[in-house]
DNA sequence: CGACATGTTGAACCTCATCAACCGACGTGG
DNA sequence: CCACGTCGGTTGATGAGGTTCAACATGTCG
């Protein structure tokens, strides 16, 4: 269960130098030095979907970067409506600076590994560290804009664009991350991260609209379902019409 | 029509000292030094409502203070669908650190006064001075925070929550603003910085369900419409209610 | 005064939510 | 081994909440 344990190398030696995020993540602005104290105070942890990594209760006593899956942020109404009001992939980082609280819960979705930092540690180390927190102050930035593209998403979309436009995001990514192994494949094929709850969840929508949204894309050819969970787009930018997106830019 | 020289003084020892916002805004960090500095590479600017401040097509040079006034940061779909992403107001700071493109258009939805600062004097500042580039940091923070509350609303409100939730936020701002001044009167009543259309465009709707939703609060006796703009809140936890929060937090 | 912008109200329509039945996969216990 | 419940997902029927279209009211400005 513990990642850095399993190989039998101390802790020091194994971490940071072999994480697969170790040049992406808010980590890649640091050098040896420094990542040598961060490997310190770091520890690997690994969560099962559903699990429960912050909640909007309890004060959060650390930070940390996603290895891998997918964690949902999510806020809820006191009637239970829940909304995603974000999602967190591989090389991310999770976590609120200058607050103990947070306004949302934060749940892996699916299989999750994540690196943790003690909170004040890892301030201490940001302070010292300008380097550390304007990466930081990049990737809130980042979630600012994701977060107000989806706004305009919930607001403004038709339930088969939110489905579209949910997709395309993941196609894109998965051509990103494909694009750097092979040379380029045009054609996107991915695994959903989400449920059909969540992605109700995420969309503002409902499970059965998620669904039956994804029948219409289905039989109308802009995507192909090899099963409940795997996707393949073999046109993108007819995913990204059907997004509301008309071509071009992004 | 500039603020600074219609007095007759001159423009540094003008601004800046007299500013209603010196100690709220992000210079608000700044000691008698640094402001001095500050205002020499200010200049204030005033807009009429609907006047473009930044668009999402140009590049922006500068950045600025919300001196008075509402500015409305909005989306908008190839087909002319558009979304409201942010509200500014007082002391709030509009331009975005790292990056010359936005990705939103901001425009003037009432009167507006800013204090515009061109981009790299004020980033040399700001990399001059720590204390400067961590307040950016934290009204970062607070704009996602809100983003993230707004995906809430857009994602699982019902209309009548939305306008409820709009003005509930308004009500809260009047009386932190105005319990400065008076002690405390728990009746907030203020003026609506938006139209119906824009306030449509805030909330996911079309102007009829708001023009319909306010009436509905109207004669629940939620609100009091003394005129079009003209609000007032009888009392604040009912309004609360009706936004969908159940009393307490927040 | 008429033209125009902003806002309200009514009626018809449509998208999406709701409720319900059903399916296949999986795990568990008799 | 199979009956059983559960979970995630699909599909159908129905209806409500909001959109759309249209008429009208009000206020402002030339």
């Amino acid at each position: 269960m513990h990642g850095a344990a399993s190989t039998g190398l101390p802790d020091v030696l194994q971490r940071c130098d072999h994480c697969p995020v170790r040049h992406q993540a808010v980590c890649g602005a640091m050098d040896e030095v420094q990542i040598r104290k961060l490997s310190q105070i770091a520890h690997r942890k690994r969560m099962v979907p559903g699990q429960t990594i912050i909640s909007d209760e309890e004060p959060v006593d650390f930070f940390a970067n996603v290895i891998s899956g997918a964690i949902k942020l999510t806020k809820t109404l006191p009637d239970g409506r829940q909304q995603i009001v974000g999602l967190l992939f591989a090389p991310d980082f999770l976590g609120r600076a200058y607050s103990k609280s947070n306004p949302y819960s934060a749940e892996a979705a699916t299989e999750v590994e994540i690196c943790c930092f003690p909170n004040t540690a890892f301030e201490r180390l940001a302070s010292e560290f300008p380097g550390l927190q304007q990466r930081l102050f990049q990737h809130t930035l980042d979630e600012l804009d994701a977060a107000r593209d989806w706004m305009l998403l919930l607001g403004r979309k038709t339930a088969e664009e939110k489905v579209a436009s949910f997709l395309l995001m993941l196609a894109r990514r998965s051509l990103m991350i494909g694009c750097q192994h092979t040379g380029s494949a045009s054609v996107a094929s991915f695994e959903l991260p989400l449920t059909r709850a969540d992605m109700a969840d995420y969309l503002g929508l409902t499970i059965e609209t998620v669904s039956r949204q994804l029948t219409r894309l289905k039989t109308a050819n802009v995507i192909k379902l090899h099963s409940n969970r795997l996707i393949a787009v073999p046109d993108i930018d007819r995913l990204a019409t059907a997004a509301g997106q008309e071509l071009g830019h992004y």
